[in-house]
DNA sequence: AATTTATATTATAATCATTCTAAACTGTTG
DNA sequence: CAACAGTTTAGAATGATTATAATATAAATT
């Protein structure tokens, strides 16, 4: 558990104003033991439950997508109707369960380097992410 | 190129009825000699340019869901304000470029396969997609 | 080939997530 | 504590997508 303190530093040292909001938007996010895997709207839910001061909806997409760009949060693209933010900021991978949209990290015992052999655009990589979308196996296969 | 007729056995096989709006964004999607990323918004305005006969947009909308749901088109998540189909069904991965939003395909030669070595979902695997971003060396990487 | 039925198209309205706006508020600095 | 820049806020605006319900078209039936 971290202290309030450190979330004060850890927002000054990326030039953000430690605010009421956003210390508090740190505590429901880092305050984990486990990675947090959200959408706006979980988030915009739990505060409203577990906060009794009310946190504009504004505020809470300010606020995600600034701890976004600091590197605070990582955002993953599932699905064109759906924007998953993780508190797990370091390189890894997700099996997606399509039965309940819950989103599960993957780290190096579950899948392996991708073996990149060819990179044809000539650009620098920037990221390589792979999700394993799984169901039941009653679903439709894609 | 394919044939006008081809396009509606294709249609009638999987229960459509090829009307004059499907069979146009058929030839559109598919006449070609490479696979075609596109956006609804993409193939909108390729209809507008290239066809006397005006296609509504909610026809559009429904045509690329009605292909996507039979198995003509795949759609392609980016991020979460673009959503892009490709003409390409088969099992292959993606190279995106983020200076120029355009997606490449990848085939075995460029991406080895990816190596799940451990399952923990207990779920039968339904896809697995892997995305490389790419970017020339002034972008920030992620 | 006319009639009936089911399906598709259309323009427009409705929806919904996200972003914008500009006024009020708060944290920081001197 | 005064001044300033940065932040929050409610509500409005935006924009992509979906719903609606009237009209049109394709297919099946006579």
């Amino acid at each position: 558990m971290l202290k309030n303190s450190e979330f004060v530093s850890k927002l000054r040292n990326s030039g953000l104003r430690p605010t009421k909001q956003r210390l508090k938007i740190c505590e429901v996010l880092f305050n984990r033991d486990k990675t947090f895997h959200f959408t706006i709207n979980d988030l915009a839910k739990n505060i409203s439950e577990n906060f009794n001061k009310k946190i504009s909806l504004a505020t809470i997409y300010n606020t995600v997508h600034a701890f976004k760009d600091k590197g605070y949060l990582k955002e993953i693209t599932i699905s064109s109707d759906k924007s998953y933010f993780d508190t797990n900021i370091t390189k890894h991978h997700h099996f997606y369960d399509e039965d309940t949209n819950l989103l599960i990290d993957c780290n190096d015992n579950e899948i392996g380097k991708v073996n990149i052999k060819n990179n044809i655009t000539g650009k620098k990589i920037s990221s390589v992410e792979v999700l394993v979308r799984v169901a039941s196996d009653t679903q439709n296969q894609n």
